[in-house]
DNA sequence: TGATTTCCCATGGTATCCCATATGAACCCA
DNA sequence: TGGGTTCATATGGGATACCATGGGAAATCA
């Protein structure tokens, strides 16, 4: 079965709830996460968000590191001291927290982007420039990496 | 489900009590211990609080010494006297003791940070100064980082 | 007995629940 | 094929529950 995938952009309300798009909740649904899992990515103004699989993946990460260590409580403060859980209503819409705002600049719309075992939460503006840089990368890394066929654009 | 996620800043009141976040008092009633266990950190100016999953990270510590060695009992020593078990109030609040207080700093507000199988008690402005050493230690220790080595999973 | 701690209740602000409505896509049937 | 109908979704808003916080009163301690 297919993760998420696509992206849509939804309106913030007066009280600053957003639908999560239908087809992602399908796909929360089946992973049977209880709400949301969030956690703001380190490496650009996005939050990731998913379940259990997502979940399972930041716990690979800081088990490689004993428990009650000084490396263990550092990366535990960055990983899950920068994690939520939002709930989600029973309309299909979770509120986005100051934290989420804070680190996306996130105002009055939202752009959510399916990527297979999670999706990304981002302020739609920042989204489309982090997707066009995003875009010319890709083009790069694999006309640099296959033994060179056509350089015509893929799109 | 997911364990302490997210941090919290709440006030303390002229009683030198102060509410411990709603979504904490969930895990640790998921978790079954009676009242709070609290340990002062040994690395940093944080008090380590949670239930049974933390006092067995303890108790897993001093076992690796074999009972009624000097070792064994100096380290219990140690232990013991630097921690407390706290009540929570029908309010879900604990109170701040002087030795939370020595240790931490804390004076009028407390951070309550998330690490999954724990949570930290910190004064606030220590927590933002520790954090953002935090999060650099954690992108050395993700990217530096061999491709998963397999050394966290012997139990 | 005075000082501190614990229990209980009050309150303001916020989040959550529940219902209403608009929009548009899918469907059905002639 | 076309028009109407149904249905799911996104969105708005009122009512309610929950939470952090403050303070009084009872209980405990020294």
């Amino acid at each position: 079965m297919s993760g998420f995938v696509s992206h849509f952009t939804n309106r913030l309300d007066a009280k600053g709830r957003v639908s999560i798009p239908a087809p992602f909740r399908a796909v929360l649904a089946r992973d049977g996460f209880e709400g949301l899992y969030c956690i703001t990515s380190s490496h650009c103004e996005a939050v990731d968000a998913g379940g259990n699989e997502l979940l399972a993946e930041i716990n690979k990460r800081s088990e490689a590191f004993s428990k009650l260590s000084p490396d263990h409580d550092a990366l535990a403060i960055a990983l899950f001291g920068a994690s939520e859980n939002p709930k989600i209503d029973g309309d299909g819409r979770m509120v986005i927290s100051d934290m989420i705002r804070d680190h996306t600049g996130i105002t009055d719309q939202v752009t959510f982007v399916g990527m297979n075992y999670k999706f990304q939460i981002w302020e739609p503006e920042k989204f489309r420039e982090y997707r066009a840089e995003a875009q010319r990368r890709a083009l790069a890394m694999l006309s640099g990496q296959v033994p060179v066929p056509s350089q015509g654009e893929l799109a």
